[in-house]
Formats: structure tokens, C-alpha cells, sequence
DNA sequence: CATGAATGAGACTTCATTCAT
DNA sequence: TATGAATGAAGTCTCATTCAT
């Protein structure tokens, strides 16, 4: 009957607050951030409707939050790819493959959600300022660079090919998130054609 | 004395019809099923709230009318690929020209957003089961399987690539919709690139 | 092409009230007040919404004027019964066969209506007051007195008696005014023995 | 530490859904299911606009759910009158006066509004259908026979001289519920007339 | 920390009423 | 006179958010 300690109670927070973002990504993913109701999130994460203000002041934070989150983590998904093993193609693929498996969707759901939404407040489109696509075309541009020196990636604008493959991918992750089975998600393979050079992917077969 | 004849009655009823529509496209394309509000359809067609109702019982009833139109024009721009002139990839990447530029996306949007809310009520999953995928990969498949033989389609299930390639095509259009600028939408001949068979698309070139 | 004469245009007017007033009581005794609804009225009468609105400033203004007439022949069908043949029952019973053969039910009803409802203004209830039972009570008074002297009526508080009897034969107005087939309405052989004196009754069998 | 516990959550519930009820109750009766608003029954309970959403999922729910107590109270009342002392005709003053004393007005009237109302969903209809007129003149039909062998009650066709009884307590019931003071109640003494055996209530004088 | 009752703003929808023709 | 399109107020219902316990 004890009160809980300082730690018990800090180890309590951040399971709560797991729970909570681990319900609430698929909620929104699945529903859309206006659709995915608070109740529903509270019902998924296992806890009263209240407690969810306890740990977040509003749908609108923790709905940023989710997306911070996912930014930060994508972000360095994207900052990974420079350490991968391989040559320039070989850690697109990786890192397209990363993107594609992983429960990654919904991450790319909430992004596209927050640039699309306009209920947001304006703290979130700073966020999306900070992580905008140009941001992740300037990480992945030496890359490219490289690539198509070596002559593994498709010639053109290396900046316009980096933001339509992205957009593609989003594209795909987007309508994906939902779990509508219509939907057909490419394999990588399928995928790395839109910006490997032709002759070195048939070479690469 | 008489008050407004026929003609113009009719006339007046469809002006205001399409009005309603198109504003309702935007809407609905913007915004997705919740969001959009009615008011914000009537304000954006220029009438009073309540006259909506003239027009159209509900929410539900434009939402649905709308998909139903993408829908048929959607199938109708599928079906004209038989007579397009060409060789079978010819044909797609107009199809596929066709698509990405005319005002297609909302079409597509619309038709995304009524597979994926679950608002809807039954009408409108008739509806898409009437005009599932495997419709259009039905219609698709004579074609690819023709260019396969000839050599100018990449090799594989065929119905696999089409739905693939038509999953893509779809994500690229709900992105587009929304109108952000972030995302940059594949030009044609990249997107040929999925399905193109290579040693063809290179001689393509 | 000639314009319409006065003559004709006053018998134009005449008719078309009628339609509306013989529409509105259908609607109005089928649905109540609120449930009715100007169109319906107008569709019932054949006419054009907006038409009303030339014959009646509101739905307000129709209800009382209805509301009106149905007490002026009321009053006129109580006051009719000094000039009916017979005993002073007999005079009742002609009255009371009057009032549930004839169309009259959709005129308790309206009268019940405006007692009850409260939405409507001030007008109404003056006309209320003015045709309250009371009145109709010291209209039938004189001949139930004369009744219960020559022995064919009922003993006891003759006012008491007639409200009750009203009040009853309202009651079997309202709910049948509706047309539903569950209520049964009583003949008035056996509404009479509500007032009737026993033995009279029985030797009147 | 703990919110509240289960048992007062019970009792809150239970207040509130009484409350509600009560206030519905009269706000049905008095103004009928269209008139009568959920603001109205809000207010009248004490409570928020919104609450009523808690305790009931819309409004015809919270009719439908008033109109089924109403007639399982209403059946189970006719079903006592088996249980009580007395005579045939005896049982039947009894259940009478039960009827018209208790605050049995707005159950009638509820029954009523439920059989008259347009605007009630398929469900209230199926109740109806389960308790209708014929059901209770089941109930009583065995009894009415009785009362007719013994002399005690009125010759002719028991069904019918049920239904007619029924209807003049129904149509007293409907025009009492809405509190006017127009109207008189009559006597149970005087009701009974309308079915007793005129030498039977002669003697029973 | 935790609960769920309670609130109220806002959205959809209906319908009496007005208005241009 | 006659029409039906057009308006807007009001009512039902939902749901994010707060509050008492």
C-alpha cells in the first residue's frame, strides 16, 4: 500500500506512454488523423479515455508527436544508408527494402497526413519545414552522385530523380497504410528500376 | 406569368449540379471523406448550405455519386486503351500519359478514399467491388500479356506487374492530390520503367 | 391570351383555398402539426410549395384558420341539436352519430391539436378560449337538465357529465383521426349508456 | 487514489437513466416524439445536451426504449387482473381504476405516439406489432366471457366490445397526457357503463 | 495515476419561408 | 397567379476535452 516510488512511477509513465503511441500510429494510420477518434485510441492502448490527457495535452500534440517521432526516425534511416555496405545502388536498395518492410507505413502515413492536413497547428508545419523532402533529397544527392558516375543509377537531374522515387515510394506507403488488400505493394526489385540505369541492371540480373 | 420554363429550370438545375460537383471534387480530393465539410463545399460552390440539399440528400449521396462517375470514367479511359494506336507499351504509356496529366487525380483520390474510409456507408462498397483492381487488371491483361510477347514488357506475372504498376500509379495520384508541393510526380517515361522490359526500353530510347 | 377577368380570378382563389384547406386537414389530422409539412400540403393540393405562401402568410396562419373553421362548425353542429326532433336523448344520439360519422374526426383533432400544442401563437388561443368546452357545456346544459327530468339521462352533476362525455368522444376523435387500424371506434348505441339513464336505456332497447 | 468504484458508477448511472426517463417520459407526452427536443429532455434532466448521448444512443432509442417499458408495464398490469379479488366486472373496475389513477396517462400516450408516429424506425413498429391491440384483447377476452355468462357485462360480440372499451380508455389516456385542463377525466363508475350489463349495474347500484 | 461522467462546440440535415422569373 | 430554386434557423448527434472522485 505503499506509494509508489519516483522510479516506479517514471518506469509507469513510459509504458503508458508506449502504449499509447504504439495505438495511436495505427489508429491514425488506419483512419486518417480526423477519422482515428481519441476513443478508439484510449480503447487500443487499454486505458480510460481521461488518461490519455494525462499524457498528452490534445490529439493535435500527440499527433505531432507521432510525427516528430517518425520524422526523427526516418531522418536517420535515411542518414543510415551511409553506412551500409555496397555500392551506391546496393544501399538505395537496402534502404528502399528497410523502408518497405519494416512497419515503416505508417511512419510514412503520419508524414504525408501532416503535410496534407490543415487542421494541424502551426507547430507541426515547422516541423515539416524541417523535414521537408528537399531535406532528404540533399542527404541522398552524393549518393546519387556517385551512383550515376559509376554508372549504376539512371542519368538525368539527380534532384528531380531523388524526389520522384521518394514520392513514389510515399505514394505507394500511403495507400498501403490503410490495409486495403486491393492495393499491391512492388517488390524492391520492381522499384529500382525507376532509377537504375538500364544497362546495369540487366548486367546486374 | 408564368414562372421559369422547362428548359431553363433544367438548365439552372445542371449549372448548380456542377457547381456542386466540381466543388465537391476539391473538397473531397483536399480533404478526404471527414473532413470535408458541406459548408465548405456550398461556400466553394457559391450557394447556401441548405441548398446542397436540394441537390443531393446527403453527404453520403454526393460522396457516392462522385465515386461512382470516377469510377465509370476511370473504366472508360481503361477500355479506350484498345483503341489507342501502337504497339501494347505505346498504348500504356499513353494510358499512363493520360492519367498523370488530365485532371485525373481527384478521380483517383476519390476513388482511394472510398476504398480506405470506413464512413461509408454499404452503397458505396458495392460500388468498389464492382471496380476493384482485379476489374481493371482483367482489362489490362490481354495487352500486357501481348507485350510480353513481344518483348517490349517486362517478364514476369503479369497480373502481379499490372497491379503493381497500377498500385503506383494510384499513390502517385493520392499524394498529387492533396496539391502539396513537396512531392514531385514521376514523369511518364520513368514510370514506363517498371514494367518496360529493358534491353526493349533501351532501344526504346 | 386574354388577362383573367376579377370574376374568374376570385373563383381561382376560392378553389385553390379549398384544395389547400381540404390538403392541409388530411396532413394535419395524419401527422399532427409539426410533422406535417408545408410541402406535403402543397404536393396533397397539387400545387407548388411557394403557392401556399400566396393563400397563407404561414403554416401558422393555415393551421388556425383551419383551427377556426373547425370550431365555427362545431359550435354550429352543437347549436343545430335545439332543432333536432326527438327526446332530448334521441336529440344527443343524433348529434353524437353526426360527430363520429361524418368526416368531423379530422376537426377534433385539429382543435385537440391547438389545445395541446405549444408552438402556436397567441391567436390561436384566444379563439381557444373562446370555443373552450365550457362553452359547449352551457350550450348542451339546458337540453341534459331537460333529460335528466323526464328521466332518459343520467343523474348527477349534468356539467360533470357532459365534459366527461365530450372529453370521451374526443378522445375516440384524436386517435382515430390518425387512421390507425388497431383502435376500434364504439358505436354510438354504446357511447350513449355513458350518459344514459338506466332503465330508459333499457326500455329503449 | 482509485476513481470512483463500481458500485457508485452503478448508482450514477442509474440516477441519470432515471432521471432521463422521467424527464423523457413527459416531454414525449406532452409534446409527442417530433416536438418534443432532446434540448428539452436535457434540460428538464438537469443534465447537458450532450449526456443524453451517454445514457441513450439517439433520440428514437430513447423513445423506443420508453414506449417497450411502456407496454411490458401495460401488459403485466393486464395480466394481474387475473390475480385480483372479485367478480369479473369487479376485476375489470379495478384494473380501471388503476389505470386512470396511477401515472399510467403517459404510458398510453407514449403506445399512442408510438402507433400514430411516421417517424419511428422499423423496430418500434415490430414492438407494436407484438403488443397490439389484439394481444390485450387476448388477455381479457376469457375474462369478458365470464362476466357474460354471469350477467354481469354487456351482451354482444366480447372482442368488439373490448376494443371499443380499449379505445375510449386509449383516447381519454391521449387527451389527459398533455396536462390540459380542458379536458375531464371521467369517473371509472361512468367507463363501466360502457361494458356492464345494464340490469347487473342496476342491482350493483 | 486513473476513471468515466459531463460538457459544449461544431457538423449534418430538415424545412418554413422568401424570391427571381 | 404560379413555380421551384434558394436561404437560414433550428434540431440531432459526435467527440475532443475537462472534472469530480
Amino acid at each position: 500500500m505503499a506509494p509508489l516510488n519516483d522510479k516506479q512511477l517514471h518506469q509507469i509513465r513510459d509504458e503508458r506512454r508506449e502504449q499509447i503511441k504504439a495505438a495511436a500510429i495505427q489508429v491514425f494510420a488506419h483512419k486518417g488523423i480526423v477519422s482515428a477518434k481519441m476513443s478508439m485510441i484510449a480503447e487500443k492502448a487499454g486505458i480510460s479515455n481521461g488518461l490519455l490527457y494525462h499524457y498528452y495535452k490534445s490529439k493535435d500534440e500527440l499527433f505531432m508527436s507521432l510525427v516528430q517521432e517518425a520524422m526523427v526516425e526516418t531522418e536517420s534511416a535515411m542518414r543510415s544508408i551511409y553506412e551500409m555496405p555496397g555500392t551506391p545502388i546496393e544501399k538505395i536498395r537496402a534502404l528502399t527494402a528497410e523502408i518497405l518492410d519494416e512497419s515503416g507505413a505508417p511512419y510514412f502515413m503520419l508524414i504525408h497526413q501532416a503535410r496534407t492536413s490543415d487542421g494541424v497547428p502551426v507547430k507541426v508545419k515547422h516541423l515539416l519545414e524541417q523535414y521537408s523532402m528537399d531535406t532528404f533529397i540533399d542527404m541522398l544527392l552524393p549518393l546519387y552522385q556517385e551512383g550515376q558516375q559509376v554508372g549504376e543509377l539512371a542519368a538525368g537531374d539527380p534532384r528531380e530523380l531523388i524526389a520522384c522515387f521518394l514520392s513514389v515510394l510515399t505514394g505507394i506507403m500511403v495507400i498501403n497504410a490503410n490495409g486495403i488488400e486491393d492495393y499491391r505493394i512492388p517488390k524492391v526489385d520492381m522499384l529500382m528500376r525507376l532509377i537504375a540505369h538500364p544497362v546495369s541492371s540487366l548486367s546486374n540480373k
